[in-house]
DNA sequence: ATCAAGTCTGAAACTTGTTCTACATTATCC
DNA sequence: GGATAATGTAGAACAAGTTTCAGACTTGAT
């Protein structure tokens, strides 16, 4: 019915024990508690290590810094949305419009937790080399939730991919400018109509 | 010759003294010079108002954060862009092949202080909502500069505006992920001419 | 010239991300 | 089951952004 899509994992090199996989699920579980709460400045270190019962140097040991843990945070919420989004594939006749639809849904579900989306996105754009891996992978499955949305029946041509990168960097920063509340949803949904266009623009059946 | 193009300045709320302007000046100043030498994390708040001659509470009644600094910077070497490139203005026949080629230079400007451009956009992205107005003015300046390639005859339309954002959206997100090392130049570029082909889109002459 | 208000300085204190250390616990391999 | 390496813990220590404060300096109005 669509294009095969690849699972977006992480290559988890060491497989962990089970213990170990419990501790980082509570650590990643405190960490998008407090951000729900306070945004980016509340994900603490100290706190994120207590709440999630381990110690400091342990929760440095999972993710080398806070950065690198808010970025694993919105991979794991990205992995939520995406099956969510998947149960209910949209409903628009064109491929543009089904994007737009599905980012604004998703949209929407951040709207619910703005502070925990503040903290992602911001983590996310601030991040350095260091974490340009993870980041990728954030990236990946952003695409993936796109291409999903298009519901191509070929594989992507290059002019689709690039159209897809813009749309994502749209999504980005418009999300950004919404959180910093210089933007209202209006004009978020706007702009991703807008560059939705090119999707339309680049397919290959266009007359 | 083109549709008028308001000028962007701040407020200036009270009128700075002479001396004072010259701290603000010298600030900036260390500010980019630092930023220049290792980035981001190079402009330690010490070591600026070091630099510039000041008392670290002086540094911080000018500028009330490290980041409020950096945007300042940005907005400072903008304006500079922003004149330099008014003096040749592109050659394309198409509004959209004159903002790619704007875009371009400025990106390739920015290429030739990477750990400066890095400090700046990092700051910009990061900037939470305290830092709102500043970076509004940043944003303003980028669509000054963005409208003036276009070089438009009458006033943009909401649909040009619209693909306005979209390009500076994508401008600013491609910027990061080059300079986060997640993508080549030639991608970026490839992006900004894609995105850049909005403007042909909601040109109201198309036919 | 003088007074008051506002500004600047130098230095210390405080906060939070990050690193380090000494020791305890767990896992793995023989 | 015991040696041993890896992992986890508690807590101190360090780094850089931010705040605070007492005293010195400027400035503007009288």
């Amino acid at each position: 019915m669509s294009a095969e899509v690849k699972a977006v994992t992480t290559p988890a090199s060491p497989p962990l024990t089970e213990r170990q996989e419990a501790r980082r699920r509570r650590i990643l579980h405190a960490s998008a508690q407090l951000a729900s709460r306070g945004g980016f400045d509340a994900v603490q270190m100290r706190e994120v290590a207590e709440a999630a019962g381990v110690a400091l140097g342990t929760l440095y040991r999972y993710f080398p810094s806070k950065v690198h843990l808010l970025v694993a945070t919105m991979q794991d919420q990205l992995q939520h949305m995406h099956t969510t989004l998947r149960k209910r594939p949209p409903a628009g006749d064109e491929p543009a419009a089904r994007v737009a639809e599905t980012l604004m849904r998703a949209f929407r579900a951040l709207q619910r937790e703005p502070q925990l989306a503040d903290a992602m996105v911001r983590a996310l754009t601030f991040a350095d080399r260091s974490v340009s891996p993870e980041v990728d992978t954030v990236s990946r499955l952003t695409t993936a939730i796109i291409l999903d949305a298009m519901g191509l029946e070929h594989p992507p041509t290059a002019e689709q991919l690039s159209a897809v990168r813009v749309i994502e960097h749209t999504w980005h920063s418009a999300l950004i400018t919404w959180l910093s509340g210089r933007a209202s949803i209006a004009q978020v949904k706007i702009d991703i109509e807008t560059v939705c266009r090119l999707i339309d623009l680049t397919s290959p059946e266009k007359s």
